[in-house]
DNA sequence: GTCTATAGTCGGATAGAC
DNA sequence: GTCTATCCGACTATAGAC
């Protein structure tokens, strides 16, 4: 008897991660396609194959339910990009010779396009993640909070070795953030679309990882050359 | 009689025109804050000093107050864009040499860095840009148009020929978009924000262009030692 | 041209049955 | 855990006085 209503219960709790699944997989869709405001609570019900109330139930509230795509989205980001950033930090802890760093960018930023137009991170997740950088609900703070530690930090300071500068100077960041910028535009559906892509295959992202190594090390190559 | 008529109609339609102007001003800062979705037309009308008839009245609807926006904008971004934009087309057509190609290329985005983080070009309308590179709506046609045909196309063109490789290429699109991608990222708040300033000070633009135009030649003087 | 007042719609959240 | 039915507030737009 008691065997059995644990089965029940476990079967019941079961449906139930698997129905809040099903809503945290429509609701990524919705937020993406529509944004926040205009993602509405029946929209997000019928697109998950819900009934209304289960959003509160599960999720509190509508923005519980959107803090819960964001947490979700960073961590799947923290968890690949992870490792080349400690071993970024690795290099930069060791006093690596230049080359070394420069390995250790290019793949930090080989990783990054990996992860942002690669299979596993689907179109509507880049669409969050941009769209992350012009609204301002502080729902958004855990995914800024990790491009930046695992992505900005190490990428300034491995820049700021390779070119002998300060690591706090503000020419530094600034450079950081123009070479950043040239992956983060590939993040947009306007830019992919007006390509004349519907999505980035395996060939389109290897280029991109290319042309970004290429210019990353022209412009570090040159840099060092002239410093300011 | 008929002259009093007449200048109190000129005097209406003078407080109608100012009036007009106010609803859009107070719609530009309050679209770029909380996005369309949230700019609802009470906010809209408080922000403007107007009551909210006022809005359907001058603009149809909300829609057609966004859309004015976004016009308004977009001919701003135009005029300041096409004296560059046109110096590129004649150097192409001209078949200029290298140096003068890259020259109006670095002009080029120079009035660019220019155009969206100088003093005449308000945070607001800035936010307004990056929005439109993830929200979906038509109205923001005009101003994306704008982008392409001032800034992307002629880069495009000019890239293509300091290369030597074909315009339509593949690659040829997506260094321009590279290269673009440096000072669109410079245009995001949470950027500006990141670097702990409140604004760009005339200092921090210089510095945004010389770093661009620093990328530019050492990515293209590399990139012709090693076509692909 | 601008106002007050209100219509008509739709939003998020909840109560309570099953 | 999930449903139906409903509340209550907020939205955009309009009607009609001034």
């Amino acid at each position: 008897m008691k065997l059995s209503l644990t089965h029940c219960r476990t079967g019941l709790v079961q449906r139930g991660e698997e129905t809040r699944r099903r809503i945290l997989d429509a609701a990524i869709e919705t937020f993406a396609e529509v944004g926040y405001e205009a993602a509405h609570t029946r929209l997000l019900a019928e697109r998950a194959g819900v009934k209304l109330p289960a959003i509160p139930y599960y999720f509190g509230s509508k923005e519980g339910l959107f803090r819960a795509v964001i947490e979700h989205i960073a961590e799947r980001v923290n968890e690949h990009m992870a490792p080349a950033a400690e071993a970024a930090r690795a290099a930069l802890a060791g006093d690596a010779p230049r080359d070394v760093l420069q390995a250790r960018l290019c793949t930090l930023l080989d990783s990054f396009v990996e992860r942002m137009l690669g299979p596993q991170f689907p179109a509507s997740w880049r669409l969050i993640v941009a769209r992350a950088e012009t609204d301002n609900l502080e729902a958004l703070d855990p995914l800024r909070d990790c491009v930046v530690s695992n992505l900005f930090e190490p990428c300034k300071s491995l820049i700021a070795r390779m070119l002998g500068q300060p690591e706090e100077d503000e020419h530094n960041w600034m450079r950081a953030i123009a070479i950043l910028g040239q992956i983060n535009i590939f993040c947009r559906p306007q830019v992919c679309r007006g390509l004349g892509w519907t999505d980035y295959t395996a060939e389109r992202i290897q280029a991109v990882q290319a042309i970004v190594r290429e210019h990353v090390v022209a412009i570090l190559t040159s840099s060092r050359a002239v410093p300011a």
